[in-house]
DNA sequence: TATGAATGAGAATTCATTCAT
DNA sequence: CATGAATGAATTCTCATTCAT
């Protein structure tokens, strides 16, 4: 102990995060309604109390967790479309990787879980959900299918459907993991599906044989 | 009360569906526990101790929800892949209509939000919808897409990825759906989805000058 | 089966005794709030309803299973003191075997056991049950004491308490049986408690040379 | 509100025994399912929701009421015999009046009447009762017994059924007055009743004439 | 009479929120 | 700032009582 440097001062900024953190975890596993502060506050290692010292209702608490745990990976989304320029062929590819990888490193499937079961309860929420990640992100995805459209790359056909061609099966995927695999079900290979998939994408399923 | 109007009527047979009917919109609605049984006891038209003369306690009724639910849709699921003899070529997009079908008339993607919801608080529940119906359809699709293999229609690859790449852009549209599409978003044509999807996965994003 | 001699109609007059009966049992084992009507209609072997066709109320069948269950029993409370003529040395253990007998073959121990746990909340009972039979018994036996005392058998003091001396360990033992001896409490063999307490009560515990 | 009066005070030591105490009274005058924790919360002076800060169930509190007003008797019940050198003659009645003093002072009777209603709800706190009460004071009273039978102070006989004659008279009376004087039975002098029925029970009721 | 489905008031229990310390 | 005892509104569940059949 250094006196005059006490170790739990150095805490104090980090403590609203740390309940976020705590949070996400309990919300997640429990959903809103069921989830209880003692146990967030249990988890975040601080006193029932101090949860109010930082958040006025567990309401604003749930809300906190989603955009704060949103809000990181948000730049990560953008990021997922760079290299514009690069043909529709060899783009996809890494756009669906990058989207593998955010998928399996980040917080977002555990959020979207929590907006999925709360959309009604939190339409608020919903909304942001929708305009800051799901918009966004098919958005982008859109964007790159357009302009290959326009490059006369990519078949015609709505934009948005062949953003949702692309990024479905991957979004299945991560809530198989989240919701499925914890009661036993076969594991999922998320980066694997994601490769097959953008190949079938690309391609198509069928042999050249068999178009006809 | 209306005088001449019974407060009540002898319902014994039709009561639990009536109850089971109410109790999943409401759960579908504010998730398991932020549900009141008071609330599906309007719904249902019964009073709340009238609940307990079907279930024991709201889980098991939730439970039954679920399970009851689902039962009369596993038929449907099934049903998805008849006229197995089918060219691939003709085949997937009967199934992706099929699936859409389902998929907009049923009462699944209540369940399927319930479940996502609920997974970890009611996992035997997550393992019934696993067993009864997303491995069932899963499995369906699967076969179909080895069939094809098999008979040198389909490209290589795990079947259980190729029917994800077909199925999953519409479990998508269907949390679309039920999910953003109350809050605001903008609304998606789910049978148009599949149409533009299926053919997508057939042949391909790519414009047959993009392919090398 | 007799054509116009159906059997259950015998059982009409019978009804309201069998609801008693089934009654008794089911609250002497619960207690009167923790009893359930359902409990009692089910080991009478009728309806829940059929109850309120003989007693308004629980309230009114739990009065009436305490003062028909005690009315049979009082005669027998009466004819425990006849023979008032004999020497108190031999009408002693006469009384002690009669009450013993009462005590055992009777259900007054189960009512008491009732009337203990209730009388706060059924001070009626509370008061039938001194009048009709603790006082009553208690009233005759102090009569036989003060006879006895008047011919100088039996030593002066307060003839209440004498009776009181008389009675109480077999009132204990009885208390025993119900309450102890069910969890397992070493049994007590009432017969054999009355023949040695009533010698101890008419010749004392001390050895002659002990007394000094 | 009175302001200036905070609405509550830190009480964490003292909380449970007062409302342990609040407790055995609403129990002994109700029963255990009767009695309602809104009352006992009021009598204790604290909120419903603060009971469930020390006792996890309405049971679990029942049981606690039983076994912490036990306690502090039990070495009463233990002191009861003492000086057990002295000769019967003059031991018997200093038991009969520590007894009469312990049953009058403390809550033993109240806990009796609540055990003797329960027992069959709660069979482990018969046990209590039994074990750690009823079994230790009888226990104790036959050892005096036995001991003053083997100096031949006292008659032979079984030496349990001696001590229930000498305590059973008391107990009675003490269930007389929890049960019977609130509904407006004659009151009973328990001290005076003690002292007379040790004597009858050492020389005996009949007058030296009278036996035979 | 008899039934048992239905009711609804009542009670135990939970937990977000407050506030004395 | 931090704590955690205390609150009390809200919710599940029970069961005596009613009443259509």
């Amino acid at each position: 102990m250094t006196p005059g440097q006490p170790r739990w001062r150095r805490r104090k900024d980090a403590r609203p995060a740390e309940i976020v953190t705590a949070a996400l975890e309990v919300f997640a596993e429990r959903g809103f309604a069921a989830a209880r502060l003692d146990d967030i506050a249990a988890r975040a290692g601080v006193s029932k109390g101090a949860l109010y010292l930082y958040f006025e209702t567990k309401q604003e608490l749930f809300e906190a967790v989603v955009r704060d745990t949103v809000l990181p990976d948000l730049d990560a989304v953008e990021q997922v479309a760079t290299n514009l320029e690069l043909p529709f062929r060899q783009l996809a590819p890494m756009l669906a990787a990058r989207l593998a990888l955010l998928l399996t490193t980040s917080s977002l499937p555990a959020v979207a879980k929590m907006v999925i079961a709360e959309s009604r309860n939190f339409p608020d929420l919903a909304r942001v959900w929708h305009d800051q990640v799901v918009s966004r992100a098919l958005g982008v995805l859109t964007g790159v299918v357009k302009a290959a459209q326009a490059r006369g790359e990519v078949r015609p056909g709505d934009p948005r459907f062949h953003a949702l061609s692309i990024a479905g099966p991957m979004l299945m995927g991560v809530l198989w993991r989240e919701v499925l695999e914890p009661v036993g079900a076969e594991p999922i290979d998320l980066p694997a599906l994601a490769m097959q998939h953008v190949e079938t994408a690309l391609v198509g399923l069928l042999t050249p044989e068999a178009r006809a």
